[in-house]
DNA sequence: CGACACCTTGAAGAGGTTCAAGAAATGTGG
DNA sequence: CCACATTTCTTGAACCTCTTCAAGGTGTCG
């Protein structure tokens, strides 16, 4: 009924990678990979970019970081240096109240950035936790400043990216403050394969990487109503669920939920 | 018991004005007072500019607009052109889905700057809806990303604005995602008495421009839930409401709800 | 002063949570 | 490679918070 093929994977070296190298961290001389070589190039870069500014942002990143499945990225606290895109692997973001209750604010796959919350008081204010064994990029924020003076096309990147992240965002402020559950699980569904099939990855079929309590902090929901509504999803021939394999069946039935909400 | 004194207001010109001017648009002829004399100049502005850079940051604004209470200063879908800086007056930010729900993304008061969420495609994502007559300051964003490649403070300034919308709309989704009803009021009432506070107003007594039906949507609850967990504080001795009219007679409590959940 | 928007309060109902138990998968150490 | 511990997931039943529906009150503005 349902073979856990991997035939979900499409690009090597992108996100739902499962076999991990062994380094910790990379200095400059083993990168194999220039930015301007990188199969995530459209993802993380500037495009339009001279012959001569590609040349300038190969020298943006000299050293990648290796976190394994469970370890952070960086902590809330924790001085802001850099921001990270993500080669390989897969993230959550989580900010916590002085109580101990934790918030999941988004999920980071392959080709996007991470940190952006540590610029305004040169602090980190939430934890970046890797969900499988990751590699990063790192990018030195005084460097990207630098180059954003040189580049024009490099600072309004980095503005696009900045506004990106508000605008999804908001979009989960509209989803936590006026969805129900089944709305949510199914937006949040289609939001993650459809970032997933930019990378290559099917459109019908995908590996979560988070648990169903991640899932539901994100959600704003407990982990028994997500699981609750897979099987739900399930039993109306939707998705079909096994464990953290899903597929999607009817995709067409998720996006009704979302823009329609309960009147049919 | 409430005597709806003005003795809350204090910066002239500043939020909670009530007496708007005639006129619509103003061209830099009119403008009396340049940034750099403007008293909402440390919110809006980088600190540490000398005499030249300042001189060119006054360049920035040319134009300013007025918005009539309930007008919009741009709308989802609209071509995104500049940010916004708030002289007087008081808006709130909505999303909306196809089938008509929306959601309130954020009310913004004097020195904050609005229209960070049209950056990334050129157009805005969101409504701006003046809920008392407003002033703001356009700043055309091609001058801005100007004045950014001229002057590394200005640069680093834009990078702290966006930094710190995308670290509030974390608290929002924090907010939304794992507080209860009157955990959720409660950490309004202390954001916007504190908001008001650094404008010079009174740390305990505030005049709230929005209805309840609009803070509902922005805490993802129902009017009458807001209403109701209004009566309950009220009941409680935690603060006074006279319908807009807030005084808070116990912050303490206020805060305590926020941080403690509900074990005690 | 009357129309309209906004606010309050009650009662019934629904959606999601909590508590609990058991099943399935995963990882670890022998 | 298997046994066992641990984590993760599923499902049921009772409960609770918030919503919905309804009615009346209050304030505001032309």
């Amino acid at each position: 009924m349902f073979e856990p093929s991997q035939a979900v994977q499409a690009v090597p070296g992108s996100a739902q990678t499962i076999h991990p190298a062994k380094v910790i961290a990379i200095s400059s001389s083993s990168i194999k990979v220039a930015c301007s070589n990188c199969n995530l190039r459209e993802l993380c870069m500037p495009v339009g970019l001279n012959k001569e500014e590609l040349a300038r942002v190969d020298t943006l990143v000299d050293v990648r970081r290796k976190v394994k499945k469970g370890g952070a990225l960086f902590h809330n606290g924790e001085k802001f240096t850099s921001l990270y895109a993500i080669r390989t692997g897969f993230f959550k973001t989580c900010v916590a109240t002085e109580d101990g209750r934790d918030q999941v604010t988004g999920f980071q796959m392959a080709g996007e950035v991470m940190g952006l919350d540590g610029i305004v008081n040169d602090q980190h204010t939430c934890d970046a936790i890797a969900l499988e064994d990751a590699e990063v990029c790192v990018l030195p924020f005084e460097r990207i400043e630098e180059l954003s003076h040189e580049i024009a096309s490099m600072q309004r990147h980095v503005h696009k990216i900045m506004s990106r992240e508000i605008v999804r965002e908001n979009g989960v402020m509209l989803l936590l403050g006026s969805m129900r559950a089944e709305e949510r699980l199914a937006a949040f569904l289609l939001n993650l394969v459809q970032r997933l099939h930019t990378r290559g990855f099917s459109q019908s079929e995908l590996v979560l990487r988070m648990t169903r309590e991640e899932i539901g902090s994100y959600l704003g929901l407990k982990l028994e109503t997500v699981s609750r509504t897979f099987s739900k999803f399930a039993d109306e021939g939707i998705i079909e669920v096994k464990q953290r394999h899903v597929r999607i069946l009817n995709s067409d039935a998720l996006r009704d939920l979302v823009s329609r909400p309960d009147c049919d």
